[in-house]
DNA sequence: TCAACAGTTCCGAATTTCTGAACTACGGAA
DNA sequence: TTCCGTAGTTCAGAAATTCGGAACTGTTGA
């Protein structure tokens, strides 16, 4: 398995970020994400209520959300602990993170106050 | 020629609108739109300086950018008069368009105060 | 050493995007 | 009215992307 690629925080593009939060599934685990102090499994959040996202599928929106400067990912023995990089992102583009997910109605408690 | 679609301000969803502006094409298109007062042609945006948008392009750039709910268009004449509907839209998504296009640094003048 | 599990990679099918060429719509000139 | 020029749309096929099942890799525990 090749080490995961995660950009610097100089180097994370506004279109990547966009694409990557066009997609409901993407923005669904990105929210869960953000929902969650410590980091989630893939598997965990597979479950979308409605439909159960196939394994590779996630595996892809998760290297999606990772490579757009995201999410960071991290093995943590037999699993994968993801976590957002939301301050980080919000120092570079201020605001954009929290419009979207407001835009989608899924900004979590967390994100409300501050 | 078909009628020109465009969605009602409560049909307007958030993945279309960032789906549409992931592209830097249609943002640098987007953003000068939204830095001229009265509606920009087609033709007028189709020179990004690096590269001659094909009209074929160019139009199914629009069609994106009007089916999504980001711009309006209308028949004048031989030519279409563009313009964004930025006010509707901060409505329905308060900040969402100012802090993407100031992501991608290309907020015009006229939106920078307000 | 083996089994179970989490997640990744591979690869073919389906979908989407791109763009040159043909076409439609409108306005102006004769 | 007819013809011409301009603005933009639609069509069609090639190229690129996305999707997801099956096979694979890496890790832990027995």
């Amino acid at each position: 398995m090749r080490p995961l690629f995660h950009p610097a925080l100089e180097d994370i593009k506004p279109d990547a970020i966009l694409y990557a939060l066009s997609d409901p599934e993407r923005v669904a685990i990105f929210a869960k994400l953000a929902g969650t102090a410590c980091g989630g499994t893939c598997s965990a959040l597979a479950d979308l209520g409605d439909r159960v996202i196939p394994k590779s599928s996630l595996s892809n929106h998760f290297k999606v959300l990772r490579e757009s400067g995201l999410i960071r990912s991290e093995r943590q023995g037999v699993e994968m602990r993801n976590q957002t990089r939301c301050a980080e992102l919000d120092e570079r583009f201020p605001g954009l993170v929290r419009a979207i997910l407001t835009a989608y109605g899924q900004l979590p408690e967390q994100m409300k106050t501050g």
